[in-house]
DNA sequence: CTGAAAGCGCTAACAG
DNA sequence: CTGTTAGCGCTTTCAG
């Protein structure tokens, strides 16, 4: 009749050291303030007994638990793998544990998600919320919150390069001869792309290009797939998608379709994700330096949690680069429009315009 | 001069509501053991004080946690993906938080890591994971523990028919006329591996084929590339990797090395990834249900977790199908040894001899 | 340097 | 149904 095995607690390393609880406490918490001897003792007692803090009641008092939560909003998409691992390192460096929320591109459920972490956290960092910029203000006063792959004011941001991502885009597909583009457009409620539409819409104009957009789409593999459909009622030789995985779905329905890549149409990406350099042909997308992000927002949060002071005016910018693969080429000049597009009816017509253009250069 | 703004606690809310602190408890958590008139009246305050429970404190009694930890090898593995979410998706349906922590593929490193998650959660889900038997072991005694993709006696576990998809990798090959294969292995710690392994030599076996192994390599992109390496020494007509990753590495390689996949050689993987149906070729692979093993491990553990005796005997077994793609074809018949071979001296003759043999068909 | 005592926010066990 | 009284395991004053 053994009582039961529950773990030992401190009071019971205590009593079997012969000294009182707040010592073994110092022992384990504060080194300096125990003489050598005793906190020998101590260690010694409490690995013999297979003595453990409880991170749970030492969090109670203070109130910080070492942990803290990442909020996605897929982890479905392998965007995040590389912020996530760099995340992950950044934190159990520090000590701290990483809590994953998986919000699933879904605003409502996120809020429901992080309620549930709020309390349980020391801080969150919300890469690619869906949340409005007033959700997130609310959520940061509860709680130190850094936004990744946003900026949002007042509070603190990392985000990637944007403008000069979608710039080195433009100009590659410029000097290749393209002249006009299509934007396959990501979700409505991404800052990305709204980010990513606005600068190629300006770099366009600036480098006197023609640039359209169509979507919004769900930022995947299917959604690039849709927009391929939209897409080719009326092509245009150059495309840039939302992301990687737009992309690479727009390129596999357009090839699906008879079309060739790069040679019909070219394609940029954004973000370089894994399976960018395995698709065939190679993707050519704007990479963000995804490890980087997750360790930075991790990095500044922890600082922030320790007490420094956020400085939510500018948000830290990461670099990004183009990075050229195979899924861009020269454009070519078509005297009519390409045997694989959908342009049905008035399709015809509209190619013919566009041939036109094509060679009014 | 304003207090500092501390969250209200539940004594702030018994005050404002007139009632004893156990009662706004209860009127949480036992709705029933509350008049409805007090309850309501509860509740309303608790809602203009923006009171929440604290899942710390509340833990602190009982010492259950609402969370638990999902330990992989390596997050940057497709692999997870799936099984992260099913896992997520079963555990916040159940009203549980995951933990994430991330292995990185080394035995010493997921110990730290668990010691430290093990006093924080309810149970643990160790996928894939790199510990001893007696380890994992160790750790299911202090904690409720579901072992996925593994088999280890006295512990419940979840795993894949792995004999099953083997054979089915091998029936597949046989009937394409492949009579020589090569296993390209993964890390040695892989219960996975060892199964597959010893399946694929007893199939082979049995349908009267020669089986060599080569490795082990790390299950990724990288690690098939160099099992690409060393099998173009001696090549098969047919491949069986550890896993999706290595068959796509061994691919690209292959293919540099300028051997076309099928028509040359083969390659089947395992678990079907999400970037399998994306590469060239399309990979056939030994699919497992990776949504369904998070879910049900999450599933088994909270059972678990909840006082379920732990049906420790058998392990649950989830069935595996092959997908036939792309990456596998009838096999050729050299004369020679193919041309893009590293056999080097006699490499010139091979390739007449590849030619040759390509019209002899 | 060390001990005693007072909580951290919440729940459980009793009495009413 | 509701209030009172103990703690959960640890940290933190405050005195020695």
């Amino acid at each position: 009749m053994d009582q039961p095995p529950r773990p030992p607690t401190i009071d019971d390393v205590a009593k079997a050291a012969g000294v009182a609880s707040s010592t073994v406490s110092r022992a384990f918490s504060r080194p300096g303030r125990v003489s050598f001897e005793t906190s020998e003792r101590i260690h010694r007692v409490a690995a013999e007994l297979g003595y453990r803090t409880t991170s749970l009641a030492r969090a109670l008092p203070g109130g910080t638990t070492s942990m803290i939560a990442l909020a996605i909003s897929d982890i479905t998409n392998p965007f995040y793998y590389e912020i996530i691992r760099g995340a992950q390192s950044a934190a159990s460096e520090a000590g701290y544990t990483i809590l994953l929320a998986d919000t699933q591109e879904s605003g409502t459920h996120e809020r429901a998600t992080l309620d549930r972490a709020v309390a349980t956290v020391d801080g969150i960092v919300l890469a690619t919320t869906r949340m409005s910029d007033s959700a997130i203000r609310m959520t940061a006063k509860q709680r130190p919150v850094i936004v990744l792959n946003r900026a949002v004011s007042d509070v603190p941001c990392v985000i990637t390069d944007n403008p000069r991502g979608v710039r080195r885009a433009v100009e590659h597909l410029a000097e290749l001869g393209h002249q006009r583009l299509t934007y396959l457009a990501g979700p409505e409620a991404s800052w990305a792309d709204g980010m990513r539409w606005r600068s190629l819409r300006e770099t366009a104009m600036e480098l006197e290009l023609h640039v359209r957009r169509l979507g919004p789409f769900p930022p995947t593999v299917a959604g690039g797939a849709r927009a391929a459909a939209e897409f080719a009622a009326h092509p245009t030789s150059a495309v840039v998608a939302y992301n990687d995985l737009v992309a690479i779905g727009a390129i596999r329905a357009l090839t699906a379709m008879g079309a060739r890549i790069p040679r019909d149409v070219s394609v940029i990406g954004f973000d370089n994700i894994f399976t960018a350099e395995l698709v065939t042909p190679p993707l050519t997308t704007v990479a963000a330096p995804l490890a980087a992000m997750g360790r930075t927002a991790v990095g500044n949060l922890l600082a922030i949690v320790r007490g420094a002071r956020p400085r939510a005016q500018a948000p830290v910018t990461l670099p990004c680069r183009l990075i050229v693969r195979r899924s861009t080429a020269h454009r070519r000049r078509y005297r009519t429009s390409p045997a694989w597009a959908t342009t049905s009816v008035s399709g015809s017509a509209d190619s013919a315009g566009r041939s036109t253009d094509a060679g009014s250069r």
